[in-house]
DNA sequence: TCCCTTGGACTTACACCGTAAGTATCCCGG
DNA sequence: CCGGGATACTTACGGTGTAAGTCCAAGGGA
């Protein structure tokens, strides 16, 4: 079976989920395709190209929504989608939301948040930064997503309350007040409230006027 | 001169400035500080310590802003001291904004924040989400900032004009007609554009009313 | 005063890493 | 049928993190 780029990425994505991005050298790799480690070489440059491609593989891998016309869930689809997509691997999630990606690969997603902005009344300038302020909250709250240890997703009750313990205990008054919900870290909810936010600032810069209080 | 955990991440920090994260080695780090490599290890556990230390050092160097009184300035002073100490070291930037942070080394900012938030008249609930939310898109933000290349920030205008050309040439029409204003990034520009969004939403929530139309 | 504990620095060693350079093998177009 | 290009393998080098053991100087108790 011959060797190419496309499964020498694709085998390089399983073994970041198996094993971290540490884990990855290609010794490694070029095991898990059945070969020597510089015959990854042929198909290759060299090992940041192997995590480049990395993140490039899990946005192409994005599935993208169908626009619906109404501007404000597609928006919230597609960065569900994005969302999504980097949830999905989370080893390697870290690699997609660090570097900038290689232009041509999310293209079709810009492209697509683009036209909701547009669509709402954007103009083409005001669209990219809206698209930038909503995509640089993505990125720090799907980081924060899968960076975080099960020590704060809830799974982890004993881990919560320890920590409960410690901000409680801590010579600062706000924090010991909103220790209980320090403590832990619902993505979901947070998720949600962040995008809420902007959307709804969104639809207020859009029209000058805000929308009923938000559910 | 005796060695001190301090001194050993005071140099790990200059050095990464210097080389980058992946320069950092222990050799090149023992010897920065007048030592032999396994030195190291009698004040530090091993090189994943190294680098946790230099990002919470990092963050310790955040220069707290004085309370106003005026929430929205507040959290706006607290945002820009945050992203001040995190670009001022453009290559330790990336593990402060990647890992998070060990508990008590941030807990002074998270209080003023919440502090802030809190005599806004958020709840303590409310508040830490308010706090996550702002959090999160500081450092998609920032983390943008550091890793994009000099092609991004206007300083490389032929940079720019070429990758203009290319998203031009692009088959997005979306992309196409903002290409001007996607090929450059001008990231003061592209923060506080975000932060107003947020802090206008926080007020609108607030509230129940909206500002007058922003700046 | 002497000794002995203790802690920090040094030395050696190992397994592993990325990859430069050279060599063998196979397949395919002429 | 054969020659050349692509692909895989082998060897080798300098670098890495760190486990294990050695050595020495400073400080406290007898």
């Amino acid at each position: 079976m011959k060797l190419t780029r496309e499964k020498v990425l694709a085998a390089a994505l399983v073994l970041v989920e198996e094993n971290g991005v540490q884990g990855l050298s290609m010794r490694k790799l070029a095991a898990a395709v059945g070969v020597e480690a510089m015959s990854l070489y042929n198909h290759v440059p060299n090992k940041d190209a192997v995590i480049d491609g990395i993140a490039e593989l899990v946005i192409r891998r994005m599935a993208l929504p169908e626009p619906t016309g109404d501007w404000k869930a597609d928006l919230r689809q597609l960065a569900n989608a994005f969302r999504a997509a980097a949830t999905r691997y989370p080893h390697a999630a870290g690699l997609v939301l660090t570097r900038q990606l290689g232009s041509n690969a999310s293209l079709a997603g810009t492209n697509a948040a683009l036209s909701a902005l547009r669509g709402a009344g954007f103009d083409a300038e005001e669209a990219v930064h809206a698209l930038r302020a909503v995509l640089a909250f993505l990125v720090g709250t799907v980081l924060r997503e899968v960076e975080s240890g099960p020590a704060f997703d809830g799974a982890d009750p004993v881990g919560v309350a320890q920590r409960e313990a410690e901000l409680l205990a801590s010579p600062f008054p706000a924090v010991a007040e909103s220790a209980p919900f320090l403590a832990s870290c619902e993505h979901d909810r947070e998720y949600e409230f962040g995008l809420d936010l902007l959307l709804a600032a969104l639809e207020f810069r859009r029209t000058g006027s805000g929308p009923g209080r938000s559910s």
